[in-house]
DNA sequence: TAGATTGTTAATCGATTAACAATC
DNA sequence: TAGATTGTTAATCGATTAACAATC
């Protein structure tokens, strides 16, 4: 549990390793060596030994590799797939609704509990069965529920203060869909999702060809 | 035009950059200068000035800073704002509903020409305005329509084979929201949108506190 | 045993940040 | 002129990759 600093880097390629891993499986393999995963995921061979070393319970044996359904067990439990976490939304349009639909992510260890919205026309209703409340609610409804982690899918110019009051609420971590950069004091994370910047290294790369 | 190289994650700043001066010029600001961009965006200083040094083609005035609208116009100009990219996505999902649904897409640049999916059901329909093909149509209209950034929105079982036809359709550069590595050759760039990536990073902050 | 794979220490690389002279 | 800000060179930091002894 108390593991070392794992880096965000290893963090991002986890669910990737996982995948890849559960795709070996349903193939029943048994085994996996991390020169193997390295060719087949297109990563370097040291980097993802140190990876697997930092949350594989067990270390590897020398010749065979790791043992596939540890290693799943190890990184879904690393990554909290097994003990599902209540979160809440704001911001109920195109963005917020698809995630609000989108059926992987208890898979992934989280479930939206609300949604909130300014819109009197989408308050009180439901969208994929879960309540859409007012805003006004956030604040009040977070404290109660103990929810700890937000999602921001409103318009740039409202994100700071659906921000603020989440984290009035009790919220430790931000994962952001505004393209604003948000301020939040130190111990808040935010992680900010932002199609424009994905869209650049694209771009910059066409316009290069 | 010849800019020298410019980092990866300088390239995701630039649209945060963007928008804090689209505020500023809203403010009628005429002039802003590096370190004041910095502390409103929490942005180390020389940082700002590097990346601001890599895309502007006017240097900054010692005292005063920048221009607000010519490095508002320098930076839509270097991430292609000006000149709309014809792009098709692939997977009319929930999530690839919702990136046809979204209007926003325009202001940075791309428009989505058409949508591809394998549903009988979705085939001949039109989402947002935009026609809904076959995939088996996707190699030829990319070729025929000189697309050459896709967008891949179906599960990850057919991510591969989708990012293989695209290619063969011309594609250059490929924006992937499966949850999988794909292979491609060294010219091609796969920017991968992984929900569960983010996540991690999220989850781990949580777990730790 | 021989050899593939492991875990770890050392070298490299790229990005960030500090230091500072030049300039309006 | 004095001082804020610029652009750039040097130092730092963190992540990646190379090298290698240990192990089954």
């Amino acid at each position: 549990m108390a593991e070392k600093n794992i880096s965000k880097h290893t963090l991002q390629r986890l669910p990737y390793y996982l995948h890849y891993l559960q795709a070996l499986q349903s193939e029943n393999a048994a085994r996996i060596s991390a020169p193997t995963m390295a060719a087949d995921l297109h990563l370097n061979e040291v980097k993802v030994r140190k990876d697997l070393a930092a949350v594989s319970h067990v270390a590897g044996k020398p010749k065979t590799g790791f043992e596939v359904e540890t290693l799943i067990a190890d990184i879904e439990d690393f990554l909290g797939y097994n003990n599902i976490r209540d979160v809440v939304l704001v911001g109920a349009g195109h963005l917020g609704r698809a995630l609000l639909s989108y059926k992987g992510f208890e898979a992934i260890g989280i479930r939206f509990v609300a949604a909130f919205d300014n819109d009197p026309q989408l308050i009180n209703t439901e969208i994929n069965g879960i309540p859409v409340l007012s805003t006004n609610e956030l604040s009040k409804f977070c404290r109660r529920k103990k929810i700890h982690l937000g999602v921001i899918t409103v318009p740039a110019t409202g994100a700071q203060a659906v921000c603020d009051r989440l984290i009035e609420g009790g919220a430790l971590a931000i994962w952001n869909f505004a393209p604003i950069r948000l301020t939040v004091s130190e111990d808040i994370l935010v992680q900010n999702e932002n199609m424009a910047s994905s869209l650049a290294v694209l771009s910059e790369h066409l316009n290069n060809r």
